[in-house]
DNA sequence: CCGAATTCCTGTTGGC
DNA sequence: TGCCAACAGGAATTCG
């Protein structure tokens, strides 16, 4: 499941294939992935736009046409592939966009669970979802007293660090390695955090999604970026995944629980409540 | 307002 | 081996 470090990695990979394309046509094959919801404005408003760059909000990717954004966000699945034109679409291809040049951008979806929306320039920032979320990990606007303030909740440090308005681009496995990293029980509530373990928690996911990017993100379960090339940065997970093997710094087993419903890796030694 | 539960979707997994 | 329920999960929406 695509987090910052992959959405950034297919970021990079995109810009590199795409920039300064100008599209043709647009077609679409499951309307509730678009919005506004209406296939005709979705269509023209697209109609002969070229790409003047490819920018990332957290999970989101921004493809910045003439004044239109192309908001997508990929979900759980949602991978892009740059084929012919006249290639046959495949079963998971969901929205084909072409160029023309003769090739076409295909958004592929097992699950269908992404989003790809139109924002003019001005709303971009203003509206939802944009407007509602935090700082990235690398942003100096994120101090330790800006995270304390919003760690004030009852929920559980990992559910509230999955929360895009609390800190922005974590997902489920970074979340567990960067609770790992600061030694943080994932089940301890959040407003129990305190300022200097404030100041741990950014250092760490700082760390883990630098690294992570560095190494081209994670390929674990379906994920690979736009190329087919694999990030490698499964590598150097040290709990996500890991159940019942050892902890590297203390041998203990690693445990998998689940915290509000989402599977949870954690070493129960290292982070103790 | 807050937080938990539900919903979206389909390929994969596990139990019998 | 085959069948089917359970599971995976980001974030919007609904519920209590």
């Amino acid at each position: 499941m695509p987090e910052l470090p992959e959405v950034e990695t297919v970021r990079k990979t995109l810009t590199q294939m795409i920039l300064g394309k100008t599209i043709d046509h647009v077609e679409v094959y499951y309307l509730p992935m678009i919005s506004p919801h209406s296939l005709e404005s979705f269509k023209n408003k697209l109609h002969h736009a070229t790409l003047d760059a490819i920018d990332r909000i957290g999970k989101y990717l921004i493809f910045r046409f003439d004044t239109i954004n192309l908001m997508v966000h990929l979900r759980m699945e949602g991978k892009f592939f740059l084929k012919p034109s006249d290639a046959p679409r495949t079963n998971h291809e969901h929205i084909i966009y072409h160029f023309t040049d003769g090739t076409s951008l295909r958004y592929d979806d097992v699950r269908k669970f992404g989003t790809h929306g139109l924002k003019h320039d001005k709303e971009l920032h203003t509206t939802l979802p944009i407007s509602k979320l935090g700082y990235e990990p690398s942003d100096s606007r994120l101090t330790k007293h800006v995270l304390k303030e919003k760690l004030k909740t009852d929920r559980a440090i990992k559910t509230a660090l999955l929360d895009q308005t609390v800190i922005l681009g974590l997902g489920n496995i970074y979340v567990d390695e960067v609770l790992f990293c600061a030694k943080i029980n994932p089940t301890r509530k959040a407003r129990r955090t305190s300022l200097a373990k404030c100041e741990t928690l950014i250092e760490c996911s700082r760390q883990v999604i630098d690294k992570a990017i560095t190494l081209g993100g994670s390929s674990i379960r379906s994920y690979t970026d736009s190329l087919g090339v694999t990030g490698r940065f499964q590598n150097e997970l040290k709990v996500h995944l890991k159940a019942d093997e050892l902890c590297e710094l203390c041998q203990t087993p690693i445990r998998k629980i689940k915290v509000n419903g989402r599977g949870t890796y954690y070493c129960p030694t290292c982070q103790k409540r």
